[in-house]
DNA sequence: CTGTGCTCTGTGAGCGTTCACAGTAGAGAA
DNA sequence: TTCTCTACTGTGAACGCTCACAGAGCACAG
C-alpha cells in the first residue's frame, strides 16, 4: 500500500501520521516521545509499533522552535587551528566529546574561530541560541570568549583551568601540579639530582602549575632549585629542542629533565642526541601528555598520562548538568605516570 | 529604554520586532533577509538598521521548519576513528571543510559512525532530513553507506574515488595515478632502476591506482617489472616498516622505493636505517601525501602533495551544487611532487 | 479612459512539534 | 449515590519563520 522509498527524497512521516496509524492523538505520541509519563501501556506499545512501521523520526526543528532548546552543542576552538589540529591531544578530545554526546543523541557542531571575523560570527550564532551549550578548547585557556558567553547566559565548559581566578566558568582539567610532582618524584627516585625543566608557557595555568609541581617536590626533597636548570617553551617540538640546548649550555651536569609536553620532549631528545648524551643512561627524560608522540619517539617517552577520555566525558557531563540548571563546576582529574624507556 | 542584556538568557528578538522597529511588515524583513529582491532601497535600509539595533539573528529552526532545509551539513566518518584521527590528512580535511562551509554560513555536524549501532542511528538522522547533505570520509572508500544515502536522495560527496564503478555518488579525489607516475619518473630521473614499491591496500582505489602508476611508468621506460620489488601495506607506519624489510630481503639490490603513504615511508626509513642503508645515498625513498609526517622524519621525505585544501573546497562546492539541484560530479585534482632530502 | 505590466508591500496560512488545559473514565472514600 | 483523586487522552494555541497571494501604486501603451 505504501509507496516505494527508493530514489528522491520523500516527505517524511510526521507525528500526525504516527498518531493516525497508532489510533491515538498527537499529544499521546508526543508524550511517548518525551519519556512516556502518563501514557497507558497499550498506547505506549501502539505508538512504538507505529513509529517502527512508519519509520518516523522526530523533526528537531519543529521541536526546537517550541522548546527553545536546540538539542545540539558546539565544540568551539578559538586558537589558530593549524596548531591545534596537529596536536594529537586535541583530536582525542574532539573524538571523545563527539562520542559522549552521541550517547545522548546530541549532535556536535564544530566551530573554528581563528580570525576575529569568525569569532564574531560564531559568538552571534551561539548567543542567538542555536546551540544549548559550548565545549570550549583554547590553548591559552584564558580566552575572554569563555566569560563573554557565560555572561550572555550560555552554558560553557572549558577544557583546562582558566587563567583568571575571577572567572566563574566551568572547567575540566587534568591535575597538572600533581602530574608534575609525580614525574619529578620519579626522577628523584632514580637517583637523579640535577633535574632540569622545560616548562610550558608561563602565561597559561598548565605551564605555571607544572613548574610549581617541579619546584615543590625539589624543595620537599631538599634539592637546591637552580635557575639555570629552568627554561620554558611553548609546547612545540622546536621549543623543546631549543630549551634542552639552553639547559645543556647552562648546566652541562644535568642528569635528568622534565619536559612539560611530549612534543617538546621529542625536541629535547633530538638536542640531547646531538649533544652526545645518551637517554636514559646519561640523562633521564620525562614528558607530559602521553600523546602518540610519546610512543613514536626513540626511546619511547616516560610521561604523565592526561586522561583525555575522562576529561571529555566530564566536560560533557558538566555541560549537560549546567544546561539542566546546575551551577558551574570545576573538575580536576588525576594523572598517571607511564613508564617507558626514556627514564 | 532597552533592558541591559547581561546575565541570564533573554528572549531574542524576532522578525516581528525587527518589522516593528523598521516600520515595515514581516514579509519585507523576510525578503531583505533572503536576498533583498523586490525591496525598495528605503525599506532595505530601514530593515538593516533595525536588525543592527535589535541585534536580531534569524531563528534557523523556524526557517528550517518551513523551508525543509536544515542549512547544515554532516561530516561523516565511517571508519574506526582512532585510526583516522591519527591521520594528519584527515585533520586537514576536517578543518578545511569546516572553514569552507563557514564561508557559506553553514554549520558542520561531526558524525562518527564506528559501530554498527552508530551507523544506524546516524543514517536515520541523516535520512530524516536533519542535514542537507553529507561529506563522507572513509578510508575504504567503498563504503556502502555512500550508495545508501544517495539512494535515499541525500546529496553526498565522498572523499576519494569509490571502488565500484557502478556508483553514481559524487567524489573528489587527488590524481593517485598521476602522482605515482610523477614520483616514479622522478626516481628514474635520478638514475635509479631497481625501484621497489610499498603500495597501499589493493582493495582501495587509491592503492590500486598508485600501483598502476608505478607499473605504467616503469613499462614506458622499458624497465623490467620485478614482482619481488612489489609489496603492499595498509598505510600504517608499521606496515611500511615491514614492507621495506620484505623488499630488502627479496631484492637486496633495491636502489629506490616508492612508498604509497608518508606514514609508511617513515616506517620504511626505520627499516632501511636498521639494514644499514643510507637514505638517499644508497636508497632513494619517495612518499605520498605530504602530511606533516613528511617533514618530521629524518631525512625529510620527498613526497607527492595531495592538495587537501583544494579537495575540501571542491567537496563543499560539489555538495552545495548538488543540494542546489545539480547532478553528481566527479573531480580529480592534480598532485604535486615535493622534493626534500630523501631522494 | 482602460488595460497591462512592473515594482513593491502586507497578510494569512501553515511548517511539525510541545505545552497547557480541559475533559473522561474508573477507583475508592464519604 | 456523590464527590474527589488519579491516570490517561485529545485539542487548540502557540513557536518564528517563509511562501503564495492579493493588492497598491505607478508608468506607459493602446
Amino acid at each position: 500500500m505504501t509507496m516505494s522509498n527508493t530514489g528522491g527524497r520523500r516527505k517524511p512521516p510526521t507525528i500526525h501520521d504516527v498518531a493516525r496509524v497508532a489510533g491515538v492523538s498527537r499529544g499521546t505520541v508526543s508524550r511517548v516521545l518525551n519519556g512516556g509519563h502518563y501514557v497507558s501501556p497499550a498506547a505506549q506499545e501502539a505508538v512504538n509499533a507505529a513509529i517502527r512501521k512508519t519509520g518516523y523520526v522526530v523533526n528537531r526543528h519543529a521541536r526546537s522552535l517550541i522548546t527553545g532548546r536546540s538539542d545540539s552543542i558546539g565544540f568551539l576552538l578559538t586558537e589558530p587551528q593549524e596548531k591545534l589540529f596537529e596536536d594529537p591531544n586535541f583530536n582525542v578530545l574532539l573524538r571523545c566529546c563527539t562520542q559522549a554526546l552521541a550517547a545522548h543523541d546530541i549532535p556536535l557542531l564544530l566551530m573554528l574561530a581563528g580570525t576575529e571575523d569568525e569569532r564574531r560570527r560564531i559568538t552571534r550564532y551561539i548567543t542567538a541560541g542555536h546551540v544549548d551549550g559550548v565545549l570550549l578548547v583554547s590553548s591559552h585557556s584564558c580566552d575572554p570568549v569563555a566569560d563573554e558567553l557565560h555572561e550572555a547566559g550560555v552554558p560553557v565548559v572549558q577544557c583546562g583551568k582558566p587563567m583568571g581566578l575571577g572567572s566563574k566558568v566551568s572547567y575540566v582539567a587534568a591535575d597538572d601540579r600533581g602530574g608534575a610532582r609525580d614525574m619529578v618524584r620519579h626522577l628523584l627516585s632514580l637517583g637523579r639530582r640535577r633535574i632540569g625543566v622545560v616548562s610550558g608557557p608561563l602565561d597559561t595555568p598548565g605551564g605555571v602549575d607544572r613548574l610549581a609541581g617541579y619546584k615543590e617536590v625539589l624543595g620537599e626533597a631538599g634539592v637546591e632549585i637552580d635557575e639555570r636548570l629552568i627554561v620554558s617553551g611553548d609546547y612545540s617540538r622546536a621549543s623543546g629542542e631549543a630549551g634542552a640546548e639552553r639547559l645543556l649550555a647552562r648546566a652541562p651536569d644535568m642528569d635528568a629533565v622534565f619536559v612539560a609536553s611530549d612534543l617538546m620532549a621529542q625536541g629535547a631528545l633530538t638536542a640531547l642526541r646531538r649533544a652526545g648524551r645518551r637517554v636514559p643512561e646519561d640523562v633521564s627524560v620525562g614528558g607530559f601528555d602521553d600523546s602518540v608522540a610519546a610512543t613514536e619517539s626513540t626511546p619511547a617517552l616516560t610521561t604523565i598520562r592526561q586522561p583525555y577520555d575522562r576529561i571529555s566525558a566530564e566536560m560533557v557531563r558538566v555541560l549537560l548538568a549546567q544546561i539542566g540548571g546546575d551551577d558551574p563546576a570545576a573538575v580536576i582529574l588525576p594523572t598517571e605516570l607511564v613508564r617507558r624507556d626514556s627514564t
